[in-house]
DNA sequence: AACGAACCTGAATCACCTGTCAGGTTTGGA
DNA sequence: TCCAAACCTGACAGGTGATTCAGGTTCGTT
């Protein structure tokens, strides 16, 4: 029940059948939800506004999540696993860790130019939630773990990073990154970018590339 | 109005004299705002709770500040004011950048440490009140973008950064490391610490030099 | 064509909140 | 000692919105 590693599906679904209609009706709520929540965030979002643009009873609401909160929670699940997607299929059969870091941030502002529901979920999960917002970061925080200790086990990364630590460094980047350049940035027409700009992207990878590569010793240190 | 950089005092009281008494219970109020609002959050955080903490009864709360959403920004205002200054206080009289870097985060540790309503406020201040969301990032990242250039013309960091987007990234750093190695880490008895943890210090500064040591280059690349 | 299961609905309940205001209290200077 | 300015108070008006529930509708199967 606290585990922070199992549950997936979150609602008042849990074992109950659902045909093809319901399964429909729960995603319309669900993705109802993400608009309503991302345009005017968890408190303002009303029951009554998130089955209006479902096209449902307000009713029918409660016949998929057990409460507001529950819905919120199953957002929360959602998007993360769909920026992970997002991530991953951009990682895919990268050469270098850098070249795979590159990839994996270029999925992660992808998905955050198109999901902005993303970054203000997470950011009211906060209070809403606290165990959702661990659940988010930690499991994309795991993933890259994996990735830094595998390189510096090649010794393509400098081994005297602590991959923990600098998963959440490189965490942080992307996030503040993409807060700045992409949810905040808008073209001469009030429009938000589609990707994040290149020159930006360059910025930010040389600051990342600097970080990790394994410095070449000119003056002695321990390890 | 509009100004994302000037205005200081948010509150009703512009302009009205004030009384030491008066100063006292603005103040009394603002403490417990923060309290309150780190507690249980914006949303949860009545005016109610906010007067009963501050040991005052509710009309009087009006009298300091036009509604609830105000006491918020002023909050912001507040807490930013005071991390700057913990960060500028411990940077004093540093000699390299690194140096400096490193003492401008052991600053904003040690605030984080204590006021852990800053990282509450801020996100919540996504939907709350977006200007001061970025009026707190802004200020900060302005003091580090003069920062790094000031090390580049000096040749202390690599020229090839960008300094505004660095600035971005070590926020982001110093953001996620607060987050994760200081407001969720519990020691056994269930306290939060006082001050990060040495070795994650340590590795997240490691992260950071690599970043920003000019490159002794091997390879050629442009400029 | 008929029946049960699965779905859908929205008015009504209930709990709680923000912001106002008419009237009381305290303070400090003359 | 006295008074006006500054402060303080809390009942109350005006609202909001999550959740329930009794009753209706649709679907798939036989």
């Amino acid at each position: 029940m606290t585990e922070l590693h199992e549950a997936e599906e979150v609602s008042s679904t849990a074992g109950r059948p659902l045909t093809r209609r319901g399964e429909q009706t729960r995603a319309k709520l669900l993705e109802a939800a993400e608009h309503v929540v991302a345009d005017i965030g968890y408190h303002e979002a009303s029951i009554v506004k998130i089955t209006e643009r479902a096209g449902v009873g307000m009713g029918t609401f409660y016949l998929y999540f057990d409460s507001k909160q529950t819905v919120f929670e199953a957002l929360v699940v959602d998007l993360n696993r769909r920026v992970r997607h997002s991530m991953a299929a951009a990682m895919e059969g990268t050469g270098s860790r850098v070249e795979a870091e590159r990839a994996g941030f270029s999925g992660f502002f992808r998905f955050t130019a198109q999901h902005p529901a993303l970054y203000r979920v997470v950011r009211e999960a906060e209070f809403v939630s606290p165990q959702m917002l661990r659940l988010h970061y930690t499991r994309i925080v795991e993933g890259y773990i994996a990735g830094l200790e595998a390189a510096q086990g090649v010794g393509e990364i400098d081994p005297g990073l602590d991959p923990e630590v600098t998963a959440w460094a490189l965490m942080g980047i992307g996030e503040l990154i993409g807060m700045r350049y992409l949810l905040w940035e808008r073209d001469s027409d009030g429009r938000p970018p589609v990707d994040l700009d290149p020159d930006v992207f360059e910025a930010m990878m040389r600051f990342i590339q600097n970080a990790l590569t394994p410095p070449r010793r000119a003056e002695s240190e321990e390890s």
